[in-house]
DNA sequence: GTCTATAAATAGATAGAC
DNA sequence: GTCTATCTATTTATAGAC
């Protein structure tokens, strides 16, 4: 432990230090679970530095929260407009979560533990943001229906077939190496990219009504 | 707060009261925001007294994890038996977890959270009966196919499109209503029988490759 | 910006009386 | 089975020197 990824390239110093052993501290033991010692210490900073950059361990959470938000929804906004047909765009959102997931391993686990917690420490400026997020699938869906493509779905529960199958592939890997230590189906038989695909199938037959 | 229902019929002596506020105390704060102290005060108990019942803390939340889910199984079976196509076993299943999480409300949120943990506090007895789970709906799967009417899908695909969907609904009501309360598009259009019915028509157009 | 030392509160767990 | 009192460890946060 201790001391990571010092002296890289891209490094901001210590305040992006504790901010990225933060991201994995909270993802891993969740927001009561976090330990600002152990924060510190894979940060390779002292602690005190962290309350100089910081205004509390709740505070460092939101921001944390606030850019995960933030980072789907320019991706979001990056992939979609290299798309012109709904179908390509609903593709595009699809793939967007995914590779938002990859890019912040911590995105799927703290976004469910946060779910679980009711959004207790979301700031009104991430729920707009995230409140966002759902308006542009919407809005996709709703251009798809205009264009004569797309039966009328509620766009919550088409967001919900996609966000919760992609993050839980992704905040499950590790439940699923323990049950496959465990003896149990644990099933690596598939990748991302199978994940991906099968969502945006899923989700492009429930749209286009050919169920 | 203090003092929950106490000689309720089916109320099983203060063992069970401890039982049920820890249920809620970890569904709301997780594993280490839960505080010993608070289930015995919710539980109308001393707090000696969760000791006396209970080995540990950890030992107490491991309890639930595993009545968590030895409850979807039971649950699987009594419904499953009553039908006899692939296609209405399959509807069976979802209604099995949906009906589950209302059974038990802090099923979704900890069970969200224990993955998001890499599923740290499941005993391997636990784990074979999660295993289990999903070898069920694996079988149904086969079933259909062999019958030949579903084509062949990773069951773990399947079953994450059912299970993150549903759960996601019930571990997400209190976001739900945040989100709405900042004025956000919270959406409560929907109840739980459309996200049912929703999840059902998904599902088996999946299977049966109407897509 | 960085570190040492420490305050101050919280929380899991147990001893022992009744 | 139940309660009081308490031990002990952990942990967030800050004061203050360099």
């Amino acid at each position: 432990m201790a001391r990571r990824r010092r002296g890289r390239s891209g490094d901001g110093g210590s305040r992006e230090w504790i901010f990225r052993a933060a991201c994995r501290e909270f993802a891993g033991r969740g927001f009561a679970g976090a330990n600002v010692d152990r924060i510190a210490a894979a940060a390779g900073v002292n602690k005190a530095m962290i309350y100089y950059h910081f205004k509390s361990k709740a505070a460092l959470y939101r921001e944390i929260l606030n850019d995960m938000f933030v980072a789907v929804a320019a991706r979001l906004d990056a992939m979609a407009s290299a798309h012109t047909t709904p179908e390509g765009k609903i593709r595009a959102f699809v793939e967007a979560i995914a590779r938002e997931a990859e890019a912040r391993p911590h995105f799927p686990p703290i976004w469910f533990r946060e779910i679980a917690e009711g959004g207790t420490h979301l700031e009104l400026a991430t729920m707009k943001i995230v409140g966002g997020i759902v308006q542009r699938l919407a809005a996709m869906i709703r251009e798809g229906i205009e264009a004569g493509r797309f039966k009328p779905v509620d766009p919550l529960l088409v967001h919900a077939g996609i966000v919760a199958p992609v993050l839980l592939y992704y905040a499950s890997g590790d439940l699923r190496k323990r049950l496959t230590r465990a003896g149990l189906a644990g099933a690596d038989s598939f990748g991302s990219d199978d994940v991906i695909a099968h969502v945006q199938r899923v989700t492009l037959g429930t749209l286009e009504g050919k169920m």
